[in-house]
DNA sequence: GCCAACGTTGGC
DNA sequence: GCCAACGTTGGC
């Protein structure tokens, strides 16, 4: 039993940490998404992020919080491999390979918005003042987005939409 | 740097 | 199972 049609998600980066530049160095635009270590938002990265499914990257904790750009899922949920090493910054000694407990998803950049989309403007568009992104206290670094507000963000940024190119 | 909001931990 | 204490996130 497959799932149909893809489905959208935003993903928190401090670009201080991993910014959007730094996964278009990359290569192939590819890198994991480790360190994730909050349940709800591992059961996300377990269980419901799909291969091809589009991700907006925020960059959060910064002077100018902002959609960045676009990016999408490469490979689904397997096992943070970081939470294993002593000596990773996400090291946490209940996990083991038996019982990984925290999960990361491949991500792939694809296209970086011309003007960053800041939480002003976000709040000032009819459908994206809806996100969740914006609702006070939300800590979630994975969170689910409407296809409409994907829809939104690729009119507001003036783009095609990345992922029909990908089929 | 402040602090509100939230998740997690652990004593009971 | 409750809930206070604590640590972290993240906008401002």
């Amino acid at each position: 039993m497959t799932r149909d049609g893809r489905r959208y998600w935003l993903m928190k980066s401090e670009p201080g940490c991993f910014s959007f530049a730094d996964l278009q160095g990359r290569p192939g635009q590819t890198e994991h998404w480790d360190g994730v270590r909050n349940f709800q938002a591992r059961n996300l990265l377990r269980d419901e992020l799909q291969v091809g499914d589009g991700v907006l990257f925020y960059h959060s904790n910064t002077a100018q919080p902002a959609i960045v750009g676009l990016a999408r899922v490469v490979h689904a949920g397997y096992p943070d491999f970081t939470a294993c090493d002593p000596r990773s910054d996400h090291f946490d000694p209940r996990a083991s390979a038996a019982y990984p407990i925290w999960y990361m998803v491949d991500v792939q950049g694809l296209a970086a918005l011309p003007q960053p989309l800041t939480r002003d403007d976000l709040r000032r568009h009819p459908l994206l003042c809806r996100m969740d992104v914006l609702r006070k206290g939300n800590r979630l670094s994975v969170q689910p987005v409407r296809e409409e507000e994907w829809r939104a963000v690729l009119e507001v940024a003036g783009l095609n939409d990345p992922l029909d190119r990908q089929r």
